[in-house]
DNA sequence: CCCCAGGCACCTC
DNA sequence: GAGGTGCATGGG
């Protein structure tokens, strides 16, 4: 509770990276700066959580060696899992293989992490993602919140949790619409009401990879490429390796003979090409990289 | 004006 | 199962 701590211990880990890569669009910076700015380490991140009955608020930030945290919740064991704090990230790269484009991804973000996000806040973010630049899916969430979200104070200052399944589900598919979702609103909506009906995405846990991911194909907008992200950035299967348009630029260019024509056998073929069990860090490291260092920029 | 963005549902065959 | 099409919105 209250403010707090954790030492890193000089183990490599990186706040921006981490929050910034288009993982997670459930958190915001407070000094309102779009993402992509400069962080000095002394503007906080926050995001809400629905640990207990009442929202709860944590703000965290970076600075010397250490991270500082304030939270009305017990902040510290959160942190930890949604940042992917535990993870042996020299155990992870010593599994990569050693292509110049992957291992210049490690150097270039060394010390990001794979987050663990909530699965309905996950779920209906990437949901939004769909043919939408980063930017635009992380300030959908900002207005989902807004427009649906419980207030909260903390320290002066008011908030909104996300949106809970129920608090989704009555939305109205046209005031979806009004906060700019386009065509995914009617899929927020639906899929929200699954949710709230007891159709919980956290039920795919322990199955199996492929397994899993089929199951997330349920939920109305969730495709293959939805459900690895909901794997991967929520459930913690660091194998799921989400083909986006970005990663499938990527094996045309560095790994062609990974292409299958289909999403199934492409994912494995991947997969297996970036380390299989943590294929998925090396994809997100090559998203990061090839999105902000590639030729276009 | 064009093209594109962390795709998906729905329709054919 | 593979292949094509429509879909909202804003930025370059």
């Amino acid at each position: 509770m209250g403010h707090g701590r954790i030492d890193l211990d000089g183990t490599a880990f990186d706040l921006q990276s981490t929050l910034e890569s288009g993982q997670t669009y459930l958190w915001w910076r407070d000094d309102g700066e779009d993402y992509d700015s400069t962080y000095g380490g002394d503007d906080w991140y926050l995001t809400t959580t629905r640990a207990t009955d009442d929202p709860g608020v944590i703000k965290v930030r970076q600075r010397n060696g250490a991270l500082e945290y304030r939270s009305n919740v017990d902040a510290e064991p959160v942190l930890r899992r949604r940042l992917g704090l535990d993870d042996d990230l020299p155990a992870i790269r010593a599994s990569v293989p050693n292509a110049e484009v992957i291992q210049d991804a490690y150097d270039e973000y060394w010390g990001m992490r794979i987050v663990r996000e909530p699965a309905f806040g996950c779920v209906i973010s990437f949901i939004c993602s769909a043919q939408m630049r980063v930017s635009r899916i992380h300030g959908m969430q900002q207005s989902l919140r807004e427009a649906f979200g419980t207030a909260i104070e903390f320290e002066g200052d008011s908030y909104h949790a996300y949106p809970t399944p129920e608090q989704l589900a009555v939305a109205t598919e046209q005031q979806l619409r009004d906060l700019s979702l386009g065509y995914r609103a009617p899929y927020v909506q639906r899929t929200a009401e699954m949710v709230a009906d007891g159709d919980d995405p956290t039920e795919a846990t322990g199955l199996g990879y492929e397994a899993a991911r089929e199951l997330l194909t349920r939920y109305v907008g969730v495709g293959d490429k939805v459900a690895d992200c909901v794997l991967l950035f929520s459930l913690g299967y660091l194998e799921a390796v989400p083909l986006d348009t970005w990663i499938r630029t990527a094996i045309e260019e560095y790994f062609p003979d990974c292409e299958q024509g289909n999403y199934t056998d492409t994912s494995r073929a991947i997969r297996e090409q970036l380390g299989g069990e943590y294929a998925g860090y090396t994809q997100t490291y090559l998203f990061h990289y090839l999105r902000n260092d590639g030729p276009e920029s």
